[in-house]
DNA sequence: AAGACACACAACCGCTCTCTC
DNA sequence: CGAGAGAGCGGTTGTGTGTCT
């Protein structure tokens, strides 16, 4: 038997949030802030669980939100930064002003994934599809937490990042184990960003295919 | 006009990480 | 140091709406 969630075990009320809802959360946290999310249910009079309430205001009531269709130069840095960091779509999500994990995500699902599949890429691997499939090796983002395989040189990987973070105005988060003097973490000191496939012509070609010269 | 289908987006689920005791 | 609670994340599902037949 599945295991139920919170808000079943609880009886509390899920799915779309009403109009009423929304306001109740709105002015709460206005008012009080957030705090700790597993009480400002009660706090404000809601019948949901502090968890749909961290996602509604995450998602949809923060006024910091930008909403409405992504331009071409969030596209091309979501892109972008797929194919550095992969699925970290709250990274990927704080380079975007506005924008939240859940929006960059539902976008690359339902359009970004569709439009490189048109063009012959494999949204996984940023690769053309034929030598993508062909290559078990190649679905790798460049830092993938689990393994890295070193295949390009390691001056490009860190020229690369080194430009992508001094275009950003925020920092991505490294992992545990610190940055070097380079601007790479130590503990990819010497890995690649693509596997074999990945050389400078085929980034060349990739950038045409994107618009995304400026990057490289 | 109505049913089928596709798409976009909101919300949920389950897992992991972090913090506190 | 381990357990428990809370927060956050990524994958998946559900729902509303537009388009096609």
């Amino acid at each position: 038997m599945a295991k139920q969630s919170c808000c079943y075990k609880k009886r509390l009320r899920r799915g779309l949030w009403s109009p009423e809802e929304d306001e109740k959360l709105m002015n709460h946290i206005a008012m009080y802030g957030h705090g700790c999310w597993s009480s400002v249910p009660k706090l404000a009079g809601l019948e949901r669980c502090g968890k749909s309430c961290r996602l509604r205001w995450i998602n949809y009531l923060r006024p910091d939100l930008k909403r409405g269709t992504f331009s071409q130069e969030e596209e091309d840095l979501i892109i972008h930064l797929h194919s550095m960091i992969g699925n970290k779509w709250s990274q990927i999500a704080a380079q975007l002003p506005g924008r939240t994990d859940n929006e960059v995500k539902n976008f690359w699902n339902s359009y970004i994934k569709k439009k490189l599949r048109e063009r012959g890429i494999d949204p996984a691997t940023h690769k053309p599809l034929a030598e993508a499939t062909t290559s078990p090796t190649a679905c790798r983002p460049v830092f993938s937490d689990a393994e890295l395989v070193p295949t390009m040189t390691a001056a490009l990987a860190q020229d690369q990042v080194v430009k992508m973070l001094d275009s950003l105005k925020m920092p991505l988060d490294w992992p545990v184990g610190g940055v070097a003097g380079n601007g790479v973490p130590e503990s990819y000191q010497g890995q690649c960003v693509y596997d074999s496939g990945m050389v400078d012509d085929d980034a060349v070609q990739f950038d045409d295919v994107h618009g995304l010269s400026n990057w490289c």
